[in-house]
DNA sequence: GTCTATAACAGGATAGAC
DNA sequence: GTCTATCCTGTTATAGAC
């Protein structure tokens, strides 16, 4: 095993996210990526060679598969589907800091506009999103479509309350996203 | 032909703005802006002095000029609340170019979180969209506070409709917004 | 008003000591 | 692994001709 680390990994990832996730990824100097992660820029190029782009593309990686362990794993769960949705929404209230913190798929979607090197990972994570969603409102008893549908509005809610949260500097939008969210899933609708 | 033609100020404005919208704030390069306004940087200058801040608050302002006369003005006008909005969904796929162009609102966000210089009309934006909508909701029937609630979430769809959009590259999910905005608004639920 | 050319500066990235 | 110091490029912004 190497040398410890002055700053652990994760650590040091879940910090570069804060910067990407406040100032976009074009907005994110070296300059502030180096302030927020408490190394020095070589350091930072030490540990990530491929500069700014690969920091970003492990941020992302990082956070997808957290989404992917606390969130996605969860909603394609057995238990009942109201128990499964009460759990989420705490851990989305928790990674979205309560609405305080905007999401990297929006905030990493800029840069190159349709061709850029976290496209494909960004749809894919929506697509991911949308589908256990989907299979959540299916378990409440919802026609395929009907849940794709609600699914997909789902997501729109998200990431619309997360940016009328950051708009209006409160995190009003998004606790009511969150508040709504099982009834929106599961209810008759 | 290399030749620099005159551009007349609304044009301009709108070449600008759909840099901006595409690329962000920080993402706008002068050099990407002269290229998208067909002028010169120093064209640019000679007409904003204040350089690339003025031009996205020129910008902002023309946007939220345009979208109170199209948008919010018909939502609060007098006919029928199923015509005023039938009449603004398609003003609003115009001008999101069907979902394939963002909102200056999420946009211009990140540039600095809370206290940048865009943050304030941000902010207003979103409280006169969210009115507007609200007054339609209230004239088809529905309570004040269900109102507010219809309306906040209709302008969070619309958000979170462009961010999907953006992220799949696919119009579908703003379309899908448009299409059910009518029945979200003046809908009984 | 628009251009070419350039100055002043910041951002991304690297070298090499420790 | 981390640092200080530095390089180089791109970006913002200005000067001055037409």
């Amino acid at each position: 095993m190497a040398r410890p680390l002055s700053v652990d990994e994760d650590e040091l990832l879940s910090r570069l996210a804060s910067v990407f996730r406040d100032l976009g990824y074009e907005g994110a100097s070296l300059s502030a990526l180096s302030e927020g992660a408490g190394l020095q820029k070589a350091s930072l190029y030490h540990r990530f060679p491929g500069g700014k782009q690969q920091m970003a593309e492990e941020v992302l990686a990082a956070a997808l598969g957290w989404f992917n362990e606390h969130v996605l794993a969860p909603l394609k769960g057995r238990g009942p589907a109201s128990e499964r949705i009460a759990a989420v929404t705490n851990k989305l209230d928790n990674f979205y800091s309560g609405g305080r913190k905007a999401c990297l798929l929006n905030m990493l979607s800029a840069p190159r506009g349709k061709d850029g090197p976290f496209s494909a990972a960004i749809a894919a994570a929506f697509e991911a999103l949308i589908d256990a969603f989907a299979r959540l409102a299916r378990d409440a008893g919802a026609t395929p479509k009907a849940a794709r549908r609600k699914a997909e509005r789902a997501v729109m809610l998200m990431q619309g309350s997360l940016v009328l949260s950051r708009g209006l500097n409160s995190t009003e939008p998004f606790q009511s996203f969150l508040s709504a969210l099982p009834e929106d899933l599961l209810g008759e609708a």
